[in-house]
DNA sequence: TAGTAGCG
DNA sequence: TCTG
């Protein structure tokens, strides 16, 4: 089943299957676009954009924030969740009803019924940024999937397998694409290839994903 | 290995 | 694109 996506005039599944239990949601976040943005310009206007260190002592190219219950963090000691933000000591914002409503149905849209995040990562990528193929492993539940909603300029985003040498197939996302995955494909291995030059009509030279969790 | 560098 |  193919559908028109307006916006580019090329002809795409409205759905389309990555892996047992993974799914793209095409432009699927576009009927709760303005409600997203301005929420998220709330939530980064509390807890700026911030470059993390691995352990391994790298400077993360995608800037992140979080807003949720609990936040994903990474510095030289490890990664892990954070119930507040480490910039300021005090707790991530609220997560916006917005976010969790667009997450709690694009995952039972993808076929997970009751997901009820309490974590959200904001990731900045400006040009050139990228991340590179991981898993989502600092999570306590994996029977819960995990929801990526890509907005602004569009990426090559790489879905794996279990392991990490396991072959590895691409996809285009675009301003609105939802990626939902979990069950038998939870721990897949992930990543999204360098940013190129570009300019989004709302969000302008940069793409914002927004990755939801049930982290604690 | 949520990273970069370097080779062919 | 691949290896590591």
């Amino acid at each position: 089943m193919t559908e028109l996506l307006e916006a580019t005039g090329i002809m795409l599944p409205a759905r389309e299957d990555m892996a047992p239990g993974a799914v793209l949601l095409r432009g699927r976040a576009l009927v709760l676009e303005a409600d997203i943005l301005s929420a998220l310009a709330s939530v980064t206007a509390a807890a700026p954009f911030r470059h993390m260190t691995t352990p391994g002592g790298y400077v993360m190219s995608a800037a992140m924030t979080n807003c949720g219950a609990a936040g994903w963090v990474t510095d030289r000691t490890g990664y892990r969740y954070a119930a507040v933000d480490p910039e300021t000591g005090q707790p991530w914002p609220a997560m916006p009803e917005s976010f969790r409503r667009l997450a709690n149905e694009a995952a039972a849209d993808a076929g997970y019924a009751g997901f009820m995040p309490d974590s959200c990562l904001i990731n900045r990528y400006l040009p050139g940024a990228r991340l590179s193929l991981h898993q989502d492993k600092d999570e306590r539940d994996f029977t819960q999937p995990i929801v990526s909603v890509s907005l602004g300029l569009p990426a090559t985003f790489q879905f794996g397998g279990r392991r990490r040498a396991d072959p590895v197939a691409r996809y285009p996302l675009r301003h609105g694409d939802i990626a939902v995955w979990g069950g038998p494909s939870r721990l897949f291995h992930h990543g999204v290839l360098a940013i190129k030059e570009g300019g989004h009509a709302r969000l302008g030279r940069q793409r914002i994903n927004l990755t939801f969790r049930a982290a604690l």
